[in-house]
DNA sequence: GAGCATTTGTCCGTATGTATT
DNA sequence: CAATACATACGGACAAATGCT
């Protein structure tokens, strides 16, 4: 018995593209059942089985690739910056505003940011790639205090770390964070670009002012789980 | 066209089972197949779907049952304990030592644990249980010197963190987390009882004493993600 | 824009293997 | 040993997305 073809086969494969680039493409279906001696059941089992594992990404109509996951390390020791982040990671990062307006505060961002429930608040929409892959899409609650252009701000810098930075004159650190991973609803698959039910991190997180301890931002995000692996860190001290 | 046959059973499915307890057992994949009228592929395609949601678990020869994950909180704020944790989830935790032995301390851990390679230290090697579903696997190390006999405590209590606090003396703290999200290898795959490839965490873990900050024990363990529902937690703030 | 080849996505029917009860 | 139900696999078919002509 040991065990099923569509392992074996699988198997071999993950070691043949182990070294390979990422975004090399990769025999197909057909091929691999041509090679393999085995009907095309088998040879798609093998690849979904890849894909499950993150190892490859398949296109219809394109074909298939060798994938990579690129770390994206949550610390409260450094800045809560995708841009930053992905850049270290040896990734190309690049943001979109997808829409930017004010409104009156929600209860429950009034809450968590320790303001009055109502003034007005940037409501800040935008979508993250990395390496022209939408990776990540969220909403970003900014105190209308600490930014006063954030509309303007954010056409000339994607880092709304820079912006808060620079403009608002204050570093923003992470106050606390919650991570986990969830099946994407339809609007989550939607703006990512994938499967309802994909697996995608939400991640939620506070941005305080790292000087006075005044809370910033507020942020809600979905990360692809196939394209970005998250790290979260927390404590002190180094993990090395 | 709208979409798939078999998301859209998958959906119905999902709705169905959603308030039923964990552990009901499911139609099977032939009554699916006769009861929305496709053939079994289109059935399997959206079981499998569910399952790849952690919504429902298949045992082969016995059947499809719905699933329940337990929240796993990891946060700074509180107990660094299996048991507790679980317990509080509402779920019955339960470990079994697999192996407790005085070994020189290698030089990672002695990195980490700011103490003197090769000085004895414990390798404490346990397997975790929710409802007796081996859900989690992985190594510690505890300073010896914070537990002379540990492998005698160990067989008393299932509790490392309760075994640390009354005979070692020390309340441990999370002092550094780091998890993500990993395809299981055969190892561990073996001790959960899973197949290889199947989506596991990977928790690394430093745990010191609240009230000195020395380090006392090193945790690497490896979670069944269709079991666990891990959520991270980092900061001082409530999060609400 | 239309047409075509390529490649993955979905689905069918059928058959056999294997684990559990 | 038999019944049940999932696991794997075959071959074939058409749909849908992509890139190119």
């Amino acid at each position: 018995m040991a065990s099923a073809k569509y392992r074996d086969i699988a198997a071999a494969l993950a070691a043949e593209i182990a070294d390979l680039p990422p975004g090399t493409k990769v025999d197909g279906e057909l091929a691999i059942a041509a090679r393999f001696g085995v009907g095309r059941a088998a040879a798609r089992a093998a690849v979904q089985e890849l894909e499950r594992q993150f190892l490859v990404r398949r296109v219809r109509g394109l074909g298939t690739f060798t994938s990579r996951r690129v770390d994206y390390l949550i610390s409260s020791r450094r800045p809560p910056s995708w841009s930053q982040t992905l850049r270290e990671a040896g990734a190309t990062p690049r943001t979109v505003v997808r829409s930017c307006t004010s409104v009156p505060m929600p209860a429950e961002v009034a809450r968590k940011l320790r303001m009055q429930e109502g003034t007005p608040v940037w409501r800040l929409q935008r979508r993250s790639f990395t390496d022209d892959l939408p990776a990540s899409w969220g909403t970003e609650w900014v105190a209308a205090a600490a930014v006063p252009e954030l509309p303007t701000a954010v056409r000339v810098s994607e880092s709304l770390d820079h912006i808060i930075r620079t403009v608002g004159g204050v570093v923003p650190a992470r106050s606390w964070v919650r991570a986990s991973m969830e099946a994407a609803c339809e609007e989550v698959a939607d703006e990512l670009a994938i499967d309802p039910g994909a697996p995608v991190w939400f991640v939620k997180s506070l941005n305080t002012d790292e000087a006075t301890g005044a809370p910033v931002c507020l942020t809600e995000r979905w990360i692809r789980a196939d394209a970005i692996r998250v790290v979260l860190e927390a404590g002190e001290d180094a993990p090395g």
